[in-house]
DNA sequence: GTGCGATGTATCGGTCCGATACATCGCGGT
DNA sequence: ACCGCGATGTATCGGACCGATACATCGCAC
């Protein structure tokens, strides 16, 4: 997953390690919390040695600014091969089980606007599945099992299908859109989508928030 | 995490390791898909390791049920000991960190009928503090920098705020619950709460679910 | 009588996290 | 003039947990 996530980022700019945390954690903030370095600096390692990516030492800006003053130590910048975009194609492309977990489908979303219509629909679908499933198995224990269990965990179950529910009814209005449609729908005019190296063109509003 | 759930899961009767995460997928099905043996077994070895539970080969039942006739292979049936209980006290009353993620508070929230109030308080604060937190984040991103990202992006990060509003709202709910009342609301009254062993009596509704 | 899904125990490699260590930079305070 | 401190920056280590895999038994339907 972390895999994907810096092959993305790094197609969009070359960066040093700590300005990808911040950037990762900038557009996976809504589904995981900060990933580690302990995580990051292994992993780039790991691409670097696969041919994914490069990394080189920085250059002193125009070789003018600030020449020699303090020797520059430090920040190593990335940057993706041609290899490593292909691989990036493929992740996204192929979409095994883990795709529809939590953090899978939040990653894999957060690129969506670098994956091919057919793609991004297979995800959601795959994803509403599974979801779809994780429902039913909350209702069978809130209905099935509920005396077996206390009053805090019934509420728990409660609180977790409610946002089982909720995250149907969400995908199911992005498939809709996608579907026919295009992107996203934006709730508020006036600010539209990404910049110039978006796949989808970004399209008014379609759907709209609830509260009908 | 997996220690505590094991720890108050084993509490309520013994149990081997199969079983076990049955129970454990039951009760936390909520907040996490299904956890693997690749953890429990692991898990399990340190916990008698360290006292906390015993294992022992199955007896057949009353020496008389079935008695030798296919020689009862394996099934471990773990017990919690007297150290083990005061262990799971202690994990449940301190609260660390990662009491507060995602993970760490829907095992301590599965176990509030087995935590005194003042914790259960505690808990609830801390929780809604993090998710404050993180709300203020994406809000943060959805203002600032809404620009420097793709309409998919976007979306997911209003997925996520959603989220967090509605969570806080729960949490709110639930405490307020918890200051004068007691046990969370039964929305459909007629069932009520645990069983015997329970620690909070089961107190009919005083929340309402939404739709105004 | 046989295959097959549920029950049951167990290990291995790999991903990721949290704590920790260490160095530099620019800024405000005194 | 100096100091501290928070942001920037790179890096490692032990441990938690997962997913795949292996293997054996039980009961039941075909």
């Amino acid at each position: 997953m972390l895999e994907l996530a810096i092959l993305g980022l790094l197609q969009e700019a070359p960066m040093h390690g700590y300005e990808l945390r911040k950037e990762l954690t900038a557009k996976l903030g809504a589904i995981r919390a900060a990933i580690s370095y302990g995580s990051l600096y292994p992993t780039l390692r790991r691409l670097q040695a696969a041919g994914w990516i490069t990394e080189a030492a920085e250059a002193p800006a125009t070789a003018e600014e600030v020449p020699a003053l303090t020797s520059r130590r430090g920040r190593v910048v990335y940057t993706i091969t041609a290899e490593g975009k292909e691989r990036f194609a493929q992740l996204i492309a192929q979409a095994g089980p883990e795709t529809y977990d939590d953090t899978g489908f939040g990653v894999h979303f957060a690129f969506f606007a670098r994956t091919d219509q057919a793609t991004r629909l297979r995800i959601l679908e795959g994803r509403r599945r599974k979801i779809e499933e994780r429902r039913e198995g909350l209702r069978d224990v809130l209905g099935r099992a509920a005396e077996r269990l206390d009053a805090y965990t019934l509420e728990l179950q409660r609180h977790g299908l409610d946002a089982c529910e909720r995250e149907v009814r969400w995908l199911e209005e992005l498939i809709a859109n996608e579907r026919s449609g295009r992107a996203p729908a934006d709730p508020r005019p006036g600010t539209a989508g990404g910049r110039g190296d978006n796949d989808s063109p970004p399209t008014p509003g379609t759907s709209r928030k609830e509260r009908p």
